[in-house]
DNA sequence: TCTGGGGTCCTAGGACCC
DNA sequence: TCTGGGGTCCTAGGACCC
């Protein structure tokens, strides 16, 4: 049996641990530049307020109602979740961290103590641990604990814990979920379905395997037979090394000059290299994007991209920001309102089996220890004294900047910020 | 006026190999 | 008239996840 434990509305939990004022409240989470709601309270979810609206749209609403409205910040929930997922890796054999607020368990086991009081368990001493409360659903499954999960969720009648135990009641459960609930099963493929009549997760459940294999491919072939009880997506007890690293954001006003969009450029590219020294990894391979937005007119719209190679993987910042660099002066278009941007870094590989690259014409060193302990010193400063604290120069906020009007404290993560609300 | 950020996997098709 | 079989690698685009 896999369990799914899922944090209630994650980021305003963690809001309202730090703030208990909150409590009761309607309560929202807006996405970076205060765009888009991507965490509501249960209150705030009762007054129509949908994941992914546009906050402007929804003004009269939020303030008719005295919406409490937080900028996410990322820093605190990051912190928040790996004190959730410490406490869950004690409780259980097995453990696969899937995403900032939800952990599958391996219940494998348990079935003698009870799954339904072990389950009451955990969920008491995550929320005594870290203040954040957690929903569980239990299954055969992944695919069928998810189910499980966002039954426990929805129905207030089983505050919290849903266990499918057979395939009786799994049936039962699926009848009553709609195919678009069903994880792996997104817009375009419920379009389908529905169009086939296909419209409950049982009626998924119960399609021609080789329709469903020839339609929704694979991926659709392993989401019908997990709802089947068969179980074919196995626990990920270690995080696969990442593929790709990005960063990228939108901009709190548009940008029009070259000097401006260099600057966030490289700042994006100093994130990227510290997020890459965090994996222990190098890169091959920087791509740099910039575009307008998807909104603008036709006419108006430019979307620009491109790679580059590096001669020698590296996770060196300066490299990095100077080949970002040399890549946005490349697709920089002159005349176009820039919206957005971002730096991703490709063809990953591990630090410490990496080997120089070989080269025909150019005579190359292997990275110089100075880069390294260079980076070191960069990396132990701004630890020490906050991110930014040390950066290169192409690296300043001067024309560029997001919209973060009503950011809470870094409680978790920033001193100064705990000093700042001391009463 | 105002619409997020960071990922993965799969498929199809082209180009190439022997 | 007749035109194989079995592969790899790469890329773009689509679909999905939170």
């Amino acid at each position: 049996m896999y369990a799914l434990v899922d944090c209630n509305n994650f980021y305003v939990s963690c809001e309202r641990v730090f703030n208990p004022a909150l409590n009761g409240r309607p309560v929202v989470v807006l996405s970076n530049n205060d765009g888009c709601f991507i965490a509501r309270s249960n209150e705030a979810k009762a007054l129509g307020l949908p994941m992914g609206g546009p906050a402007f749209k929804f003004r009269e609403i939020l303030n008719r109602h005295k919406v409490a409205i937080h900028s996410a910040n990322f820093p605190l929930y990051g912190d928040m979740s790996s004190r959730v997922m410490n406490t869950l890796g004690g409780l259980a054999p097995g453990m696969e961290i899937y995403s900032i607020d939800e952990a599958f368990l391996d219940m494998e086991g348990f079935g003698s103590i009870g799954l339904e009081a072990y389950a009451g368990m955990i969920r008491r001493t995550v929320r005594r641990s870290t203040g954040i409360p957690v929903s569980i659903g239990i299954a055969p499954t992944k695919t069928l604990a998810k189910l499980a999960n966002r039954m426990a969720k929805k129905d207030p009648l089983f505050e919290g814990l849903c266990i499918l135990n057979d395939e009786s009641e799994a049936r039962a459960a699926m009848a009553a979920m709609g195919v678009e609930d069903v994880w792996g099963i997104g817009r375009r493929h419920t379009e389908f379905l529905n169009l086939n009549g296909v419209t409950t997760a049982l009626d998924l459940a119960d399609a021609p395997t080789q329709w469903v294999r020839r339609h929704l491919h694979i991926t659709g072939a392993r989401v019908q037979a997990e709802l089947n009880g068969l179980s074919c997506l196995p626990l990920e007890l270690v995080r696969p090394a990442k593929q790709s690293i990005c960063t990228s954001r939108s901009f709190g006003s548009d940008i029009t000059e070259q000097a401006v969009l260099e600057q966030a450029v490289a700042n994006f590219a100093a994130k990227c290299a510290l997020k890459l020294r965090g994996e222990g990894e190098t890169a091959g391979l920087v791509t740099v994007f910039a575009c307008t937005s998807p909104f603008e007119e036709r006419a108006d719209r430019y979307w620009g991209t491109r790679s580059v190679a590096l001669r020698v993987p590296t996770q060196d910042t300066l490299s990095i920001v100077k080949a970002a660099g040399a890549v946005l002066g490349d697709i920089f278009k002159p005349g176009f309102r820039y919206r957005k941007a971002g730096v991703i870094l490709g063809d990953l590989a591990p630090l410490a089996g990496t080997l120089p690259a070989l080269t025909l014409f150019v005579q190359e060193e292997p990275e110089p220890t100075a880069s390294t302990r260079l980076m070191e010193a960069l990396d132990a400063v701004n630890s020490r004294y906050g991110q930014g604290t040390l950066r290169i120069a192409s690296d300043v906020k001067a024309g560029w900047k997001q919209r973060q009007e009503r950011l809470s404290p870094h409680y978790t993560t920033s001193w100064d910020d705990i000093i700042e609300i001391r009463p």
